[in-house]
Parts: structure tokens; C-alpha cells; sequence
DNA sequence: AGAACCCAATAAAGCGTTTTAGTGAAAGGG
DNA sequence: CCCTTTCACTAAAACGCTTTATTGGGTTCT
């Protein structure tokens, strides 16, 4: 590989000015730019990036930390984040931590290194507070979807408990009292807001709330399929169920169909998160959307401000409206 | 941030002795370790690492090249990448083309600016000739799914032609004689290969093709729901339909709920792909699948025996065997 | 004509590591 | 007792860039 040096000599001329010109089309005699041109193009030169983050400070790279890749919520925030950072040349590394808190410091550890020029991040346990040890004014971060309460930075959210609120009282309005809640980690303030959306709506409207229909299916498929089965098994089962996100959803419609209940017509369900699928499922089902892409570039946007320096002073929180998708998979109860 | 060099001066010793042991547990006495130790702590020393990899010409960071992380065969591949990455201490840099070769080109830019250590592609088009541009020997890359024919490296692919065969004679022999096609990109081999499966299928058992019933899809959702309309708008609609890849699929299966045409009753569905709906859609979906998440390990298994140059000289092409599972979307024409 | 500028071009410093070559002291060998 | 090894440790070079300070020649101004 040339380095600036083979090229500096191939047009004779010093260094400084091969990455003068390099760096600034209008840089020096017309001459001089059309030799370093011809040298860079017969030389195939390829400006070193290490060498290049190293002088400048910046890498040109962020990090985006999710609990999975495979969680189409987080897929879609991903193609936002990435979307966002090539508009301004940017790459993102891709870090699953499949809610380890283990896994999340060790991410963290190395961006402290200077491998990136800041982050988002979506926390697997807010009880982990290791987030303190990077300094949001040297290495700025975003939250989304999920935060640190102790630990303050920019952060992209949606209303949880609005959004389980107005998937419950929908159900409750469709004559619903025994409704199920597939509830998501107690752990994350997320998890924790659904369910307080859920607990608030049954108290909204005077309904007794059931502890044995909240269960706790951890945000993944598996404990959203056991969760479900848990509930179908009690001796009084609920006649609708609303799930806190949609990994636990692909969970739950399967033990479903397993069991061999009929949507909406054994059971109304209600999940979080739309899908491609959900509008053609059959049933069609009705779900609370969040603006999963639009999350991902506003906190990419937002990460480039602090990066770039045009943020203002104090910490910016978005809080945006999930909405109630209302398709067929709910159906009144008589 | 502390540098080696105040972590030197707080333990009173050479730079290059902290080095040796923040590298080496072994080096040098038990005091002088002991107190380089302490005073990394103390000052919360965190190696460079874009320093460090100038002189080691190493990143410790690959590249993933696919056309869209939405798409769920990408994200299952780009989680078994991560993987295999992290257990090598790598991070992944996530790469969308959007199938468009110009973002192709931006992307191996600055890769050969040493960013990474290697990448992993799935190329959006075999027309474009600019991967040639990476010198395998100093850049290794290894390809997955999709391949440039003319430019040879480590490949991981599944025999599409195989999969497409498998689906077509099972259609076939369900009694179908009308199939239609979805079809691939046609710039691309796995969208030909896969078109020229469901040929092959035909021809072995001398059924008659309709040139009217094999469409291009491009590979896009919308290209599904805009193939699958046409399909139903022939005056002789298929009875049975193939489609070449998951996202088209779900246009597919868009298009059929709109028309409120009735699977398998009305027209049997064979999709390639299989994803975590599929098995419980109604009816369940009969598809192609491909081990997705170990494509994504044994390509980067690979890629990292490149790197550390544990490799054999010649090139391998792993070629996986998709699998048909039959579930409950085609019937037997009577 | 001399002072004051401006512009092209460059030498050299610096970014934070790893590594090479080397120093001095202690240990081992004849 | 001197010569050779071994060991702990370090100074300085190197990695490939950007940037600062500087030189030297040509203009412009007074």
C-alpha cells in the first residue's frame, strides 16, 4: 500500500503539501495539484485512516449497543442509525449484548479506548451502572428506547405507559377484565412502564387488577411462549392478552397455535411493536406502534450534535407517541 | 484521558516498561509490576487503541457489506458474524448497500483505508468489477450468499439451485402445472440460480415453463407485491407460486390477503427463506430454509483464519444445502 | 528604494502506542 | 578473576498522517 510519502515523491513535492492538496481542492499552484493528482490516481493512494484518527482525535466511527440484532425493533433503529451516520460519513459498529450486563461493560470498556466517537445505546439492565464511567462530555452517548435513571444523557424515547395504557383500555372498553399482561424485564425502565401503563388503565376505569395475569416474559420469545403458556394453564384464563414486546408476541402466538386457541375469537391480543407480518397475519393484528426507524435517526441525530458541538448545554430527552394500530385480532366480548 | 505516558510518570518507570507490561502479565519485576498496575488504576488507564493500531496494523474491526439489515436473512447472518467477531475480541462495522453497487463502492473505500482488518460481503450486483480494487492478499474479504464470479475469494453459499429445485418439484408433484415465479435479481447468482432451479424442476419432469409466469421481484418487498398482483391479473393465474426470497414473500403474502385469495385453498405458497412467523402464520409457511446464522459463523470463521493467516493458500467455497419443511401452504391439485 | 504583505511550498513537531537496540548490573562459568 | 550470559529496564525510532512555523520570492504600497 503507498502511503503519502511514496506519493510526495512520485510528484515531487514535500508531504505537507500532498495532504494540503488532498484536503483542500484549492489548496497551492495549479500545477502542483494536477502532479499530486496524477501521482494519488497512478498510485492508487488511499489516505490511511488510523494515521489520520490518530492526529485528528476522531475516528469517523460510532457504536450502536442493542440487546439483538434479530429484534426487528432494533433492526429497524439500526438501518435509521446507519442511514444517519453515512450522511455525515460516519460507520457504525453493530454490539449485541443480549441483555448481558457483562457483555454491555466490555463494549464499553472499548470505546473508552478512543475506537469510536461516540455512542448509542439501548441498556440492558439499568440496574448496571458502569455507563458512569464514560464521560458523556469526552465520549458523548444517546440512550434509546431504554435508559439509565442515575446516569443523564441525550435520550430517544416513546411514552411506554401511554402506549400500554391505550392498548389496555381498549381492551377493558371491548369488555375485557381478565386480560392478560406478558410483562417485560422488571429490570428495564421500559418493562417496568408497561406494565405501569397497563396497572393505571384497569385503575382508570375501576377494574380489579389479577396478579396471576402478570407474568414476566423477560422480552424474549421463549419467555413470552412460557409466559403465554402460563396464562392459557390458569384455571380462570384471561380472554385477552397484551404483550410488552414483539419477541415475546412471536412467543406467544406460537404457544397459541399450539394450543389450539382461535384469535380473536378464544382470545383477544394486543401486542407492542408492529411488524411487516402483523398487518397480514391472520388475524391481522392489532398492535401499538412505536416509530422504530424515526428513533434511530433522531438519536443519531442527536449524537452528531454533541460529536460536532453544535448541542446546546443541557441534555436533550424526545419522547415520542406510540400509537394503537387497530387491526382484527381483538374483538368485543358480549 | 490519561496517556501511557502519565501512567509512566505516576509509576515512576519508562514508558516502554508500562507497555511491555500492560501487554505481557510476566514482564519485567514483581514492584515494577505492582506499581504500573496501581497506577493504572488510579488514573483509569484505557490503552489508545487507534494508536495502537497504527504501529500493530491491526483494527481489531471487520466489515459486514449486505443490501439491508431489515431483511430477516441478513440480520441472522450479521448476529452469527458479531459472534464469531467478538470471541476473536472484533468488532463488526455494519454496512447497508440498499442492492445499490454506488454505496458498494463508498464502503470498499474506506475499507482499503485500513479501517478494517477485513469484511464480509454480499454483493449487491456481480456486474460490478470494483471489488477487484482490494487486493485479497493485503485486504482479505470472504463472500456470503452472493458472489462476483470474476473475483476470487473464501465463499460461504447455499446451492440455490438445489433449494429452488426442491420447492418447484414438490409443487410439481402436488400436481401444479401453473407455477408462477417470483423471481430474484437477475444481476445477481443467487436470484439466477434460484430462477434456474425452478426451470430445472420443470424441465426434469417435462412440464411445460410460461415464460408470463416467471417475474422479476427484485428481491424487494415491493417487488413481491407488485409480481404477485400481476400473477393474479394473468387470464390464467397460477395455481401455485415459488418465491425467490424472504422479502418478496412478505409482498406476496401482502398481495394475496388484499385479493382475498385463500392458501393453500385457493393457491399453494412456497417461499424462500424460512423466518420466526412462518411457523405459525396461517397456514403455517412451507419454505426453502438456509442455516442463516451458521452462514454468518463459517464465513467469519473464515475471514478470521485470513487474518491471522492461519488459511490455506487456495480459496474455499463452503456450499450449504438448504432444506425443504413442509408445512401447511400447498395442496395436492385434485 | 525600502517596508509591508502575500502566497507557494516545506521542514519538522506531534498524535499514543509498540518494539528494537542498547545500558548497566547481577549471575554463572572456566 | 575475568569473560560471558542473563535480566530489568529504558531511550528512541517507527507507524502515516495533519498542522504549525518558517523560508523565500514576488507584489504592492509609500
Amino acid at each position: 500500500m503507498p502511503t503519502i510519502k511514496d506519493v510526495a515523491r512520485e510528484a515531487e513535492v514535500s508531504i505537507a503539501s500532498v495532504s494540503k492538496v488532498l484536503n483542500d481542492p484549492n489548496y497551492g499552484s495549479v500545477q502542483m495539484r494536477s502532479r499530486v493528482m496524477r501521482a494519488t490516481r497512478k498510485l492508487g493512494y488511499q489516505p490511511n485512516n488510523i494515521a489520520r484518527s490518530m492526529v485528528m482525535g476522531k475516528t469517523k466511527i460510532i457504536a450502536l449497543v442493542i440487546p439483538d440484532i434479530r429484534n426487528q425493533f432494533f433492526t429497524s433503529v439500526a438501518r435509521g442509525v446507519e442511514d444517519v451516520a453515512s450522511k455525515y460519513e460516519y460507520r457504525v459498529i453493530l454490539c449485541n449484548t443480549d441483555e448481558d450486563a457483562t457483555k454491555q461493560r466490555e463494549y464499553i470498556d472499548t470505546f473508552r479506548s478512543k475506537i469510536v466517537d461516540g455512542f448509542i445505546i439501548s441498556v440492558a439492565s439499568d440496574r448496571d451502572q458502569y455507563l458512569a464511567k464514560v464521560d458523556g462530555q469526552t465520549l458523548p452517548f444517546v440512550y434509546i428506547d431504554r435508559l439509565c435513571e442515575g446516569i443523564s444523557a441525550d435520550a430517544i424515547v416513546v411514552d411506554n405507559q401511554d402506549g400500554a395504557h391505550k392498548a389496555v383500555s381498549y381492551l377493558l372498553e371491548l369488555g375485557h377484565r381478565r386480560i392478560g399482561l406478558v410483562a417485560g424485564k422488571s429490570d428495564t425502565l421500559t418493562g417496568r412502564e408497561r406494565l405501569r401503563g397497563y396497572q393505571e388503565a384497569h385503575e382508570s376505569v375501576g377494574a380489579n387488577l389479577h396478579s396471576d395475569l402478570m407474568i414476566d416474559g423477560g422480552f424474549t420469545i421463549e419467555g413470552g411462549y412460557e409466559a403465554t403458556k402460563a396464562l392459557l394453564g390458569l384455571s380462570q384464563p384471561p380472554t385477552a392478552i397484551f404483550i410488552a414486546n414483539n419477541a415475546m408476541t412471536i412467543g406467544c402466538l406460537k404457544a397459541l397455535a399450539e394450543a389450539k386457541v382461535k384469535i380473536p375469537d378464544e382470545i383477544s391480543v394486543i401486542g407492542f411493536d408492529d411488524s411487516e407480518w402483523a398487518e397480514f397475519f391472520s388475524p391481522p393484528l392489532t398492535v401499538v406502534r412505536q416509530p422504530t426507524y424515526t428513533m434511530g435517526t433522531l438519536a443519531g441525530e442527536i449524537l452528531f450534535q454533541r460529536i460536532l458541538g453544535t448541542a446546546p448545554q443541557e441534555k436533550q430527552e424526545i419522547v415520542l407517541r406510540p400509537e394503537l394500530v387497530v387491526r382484527e385480532s381483538c374483538r368485543a366480548l358480549s
